[in-house]
DNA sequence: AGCGGAACCTGTCGGC
DNA sequence: TGCCGACAGGTTCCGC
């Protein structure tokens, strides 16, 4: 589900109301989350610290609190957070409450249960953070960067997008978008870009992913937002999801292909390897 | 290094 | 109606 807008359009929202609250209480309906480590350490670890911020680092949600600890939470395709008025029961797919000094609970659902919760006391204490490469809005994403980056893979581009290690934050939808935006193959090798290529990836992979956290990023079904409205990025989308359908600059139909297991969406006549994009 | 496949889970949708 | 496979905004681990 999430991608790095969509993540990033929850932490601003989780900004802008939680901190200052404080967490009272933790109840666990299913533990998934937790990946097998203990719930009553992690229920009575997160009871009584306080909320100090609600950031995002790939698509990493980052709670930061107080005393000083670390709530990480990855949504994978179907997690979410919502705030909602006290509730006699849970609803389905809720898998915690966080009870919150205002009333209010900080609910994570999870229809697959594939999200993930960690707590640590330092941010270096996460794993699965430490993999994380290069954050896509951040002033590390440099175009000088990318070009020596992308010279030392003979992956696909497509799949070089995907890995975390390298980008922290694109998934499916988004590596199919600023692939068609740039005028790329999905295919072509990464070490094989020229100049000019690389710098329409780079400009397009930061127009992209800023237009859609603009729009609160994407819901073609399960995504929601902290408070349940949907994002709009949806309508703005030009290839992902539309096998069959013209191309909008060239009505050449768009294809359908599998790579790494998961559809890429993109226009065989406009995204070709080493040629020009149309105009 | 890269890639295919399976696993982690649950739900929906389309075809027969 | 019912069953079955394909597919879903993700990640990780294992083997070749």
């Amino acid at each position: 589900m999430p991608e790095l807008p969509e993540v990033e359009t929850i932490a601003r929202e989780l900004e802008a109301r939680l901190p200052g609250r404080r967490i009272e209480n933790v109840t666990v309906f299913r533990a998934d989350a937790l990946g097998g480590r203990p719930v009553d350490r992690f229920r009575h670890a997160l009871a009584g610290r306080s909320i100090l911020h609600c950031s995002r680092r790939g698509k990493f949600l980052l709670f930061h609190l107080s005393p000083e600890s670390y709530l990480v939470a990855h949504l994978r395709m179907t997690g979410k957070f919502a705030l909602s008025d006290p509730l006699p029961a849970p609803l389905p797919h809720h898998r915690f409450w966080f009870s919150l000094d205002s009333g209010q609970l900080l609910v994570f659902q999870d229809l697959r249960c594939l999200g993930t919760l960690e707590l640590v006391e330092r941010l270096e204490q996460s794993r699965s953070l430490l993999r994380l490469g290069i954050d896509p809005l951040s002033e590390m994403f440099t175009l000088g960067w990318l070009k020596r980056a992308l010279a030392e893979s003979r992956a696909p581009l497509k799949h070089w997008l995907m890995d975390q290690t390298k980008v922290a934050g694109l998934g499916n939808i988004y590596v199919s978008e600023i692939l068609f935006a740039a005028g790329l193959d999905p295919k072509a090798t990464a070490r094989r870009l020229k100049p000019g290529q690389i710098a329409r990836l780079h400009e397009e992979t930061r127009r992209i992913l800023r237009q859609a956290i603009r729009k609160n990023g994407t819901t073609i079904r399960d995504f929601r937002r902290v408070d349940e409205h949907s994002g709009e990025f949806q309508s703005f989308l030009q290839v992902y999801g539309k096998a069959g359908q013209p191309c909008p600059r060239c009505r050449t139909p768009i294809r359908r292909i599998v790579q790494m297991q998961r559809s890429t969406f993109y226009c065989p006549s406009c995204q070709r390897g080493s040629r020009r994009r149309a105009a």
